[in-house]
DNA sequence: TAAGATTTGTGCGTATGTATA
DNA sequence: TTATACATACGCACAAATCTT
């Protein structure tokens, strides 16, 4: 076996055996390639394959740093999803799912605060980071308040903006709760996970500066990729 | 922007262009670099990129060969799943998406040759084809000709297999029908394509030796990744 | 069949650019 | 400002697999 892929292997048992933690610096390429006595070119080969991984990704100038996979979500007052991603620089995208309207249950009544007679809209969307889905909401929307709300979410697919355009330029969390689930199928199928495998479910009601609630949702986040990260 | 990349922009674009068709060797090493007027290690790295992408790969002492990266599905007189995709060398897997018993509809009861007060077995199923979401199938059973269809089948993930432990050793298929279709936004989300991106779909009844209809179903096959090779 | 040419794979060395510490 | 660290690019040499004569 040629020797950079040798080296590739020993790195990358090194790396499983946590002897490098996630977010710290390996030793130096000029340090690597003495201390397995190469050339620094195949070094970096091997160092190469591991970034093509994920495993490792490196800063020019700084150094080569260990990758945590599990993509730190913000959940605070604001919570963003296309901002939250662009601002660990990963590229963010949404997708519908499904939609529907009609009368809302007892329980999204309350949470909106409106007549259990009225109709709510129901968005499901999956969200993804790098193109992988990893991300599934379920949104709930009184649709007597904004009766144009899909058609302009269907355009924008960002739901910050749909809200500026219908006059709502700033909105944020009443509370969040978050629990555990297991994976079923379908969800499997739709975040490219396991069935059984662990999601971080939150609940929660968005509402507006007059603290009157805009949207009931819940969100699932595959927990092998994700974690959540709580702020005031 | 480096050099290694503007040429690997140059080269995807005339792929791209089918200036050189999938299984066509590229030009060597040698020529290219001398046509860009770079170090062969230069050329090498554009081409790398390629090769991640699954565009193209290499055979050492051969040379650089275009890949065609859509899969080979053989539809005959016998289709098999799974077989199909181990003989090309892949690695096939079947999860589970729904399933459902309620009675069949005109269409369906014709079609199975069944009585339209009978109740049918619905299992909805995505295929993977290394890892990758490709195939989503929706088959219709005589629930009462097979009551422990589902039971079996959730173990086994495999029709044959099924079947067999049901006593059917062999079956066939009695027609296939092809048609296009587009895909809508669960269907892309499941098969992991883009919305509207074509589907190539298979409405088909397998019968048994007798001339028993066993299923009526209807196969989705996402299109840039699957072409189907019709067989007599 | 065998030898030689071609083509990709691996590895080292050198030099310079660019970003960070 | 200086030193360090990663990024890019060229050149040389040889190995390994394949193709051609």
């Amino acid at each position: 076996m040629s020797i950079y892929y040798q080296i590739y292997e020993s790195l990358k048992k090194d790396l499983s055996n946590n002897l490098y933690k996630p977010g710290e610096k390996l030793p130096s390429e000029k340090v690597l390639s003495k201390r397995f006595g190469v050339n620094r070119h195949t070094i970096r080969r091997s160092l190469q394959l591991l970034k093509n991984e994920g495993i490792l990704f490196s800063k020019r100038g700084s150094g080569i740093i260990v990758h945590d996979n599990r993509f730190k979500y913000k959940i605070g007052k604001r919570v963003r999803f296309s901002q939250n991603i662009l601002n660990e620089n990963y590229v963010p995208e949404t997708t519908i799912l499904r939609s529907e309207i009609r009368k809302a249950s007892k329980i999204e009544a309350k949470n909106l605060e409106i007549n259990s007679k009225h109709e709510i809209l129901l968005i499901e969307t999956i969200g993804k980071i790098n193109n992988v889905p990893s991300i599934k909401t379920k949104r709930v929307i009184s649709n007597k308040r904004f009766p144009d709300f899909f058609d302009i979410f269907q355009k924008q697919l960002s739901i910050t903006k749909t809200l500026k355009i219908l006059g709502v330029n700033d909105f944020f969390r009443k509370n969040t709760l978050v629990t555990a689930e297991q994976a079923d199928s379908i969800q499997a199928n739709l975040l490219h996970c396991k069935i059984n495998s662990p999601l971080l479910k939150t609940t929660y009601i968005n509402q507006d500066l007059n603290l009157i609630p805009i949207e009931y949702s819940q969100t699932w986040f595959v927990g092998e990729r994700i974690q959540l990260a709580l702020e005031n």
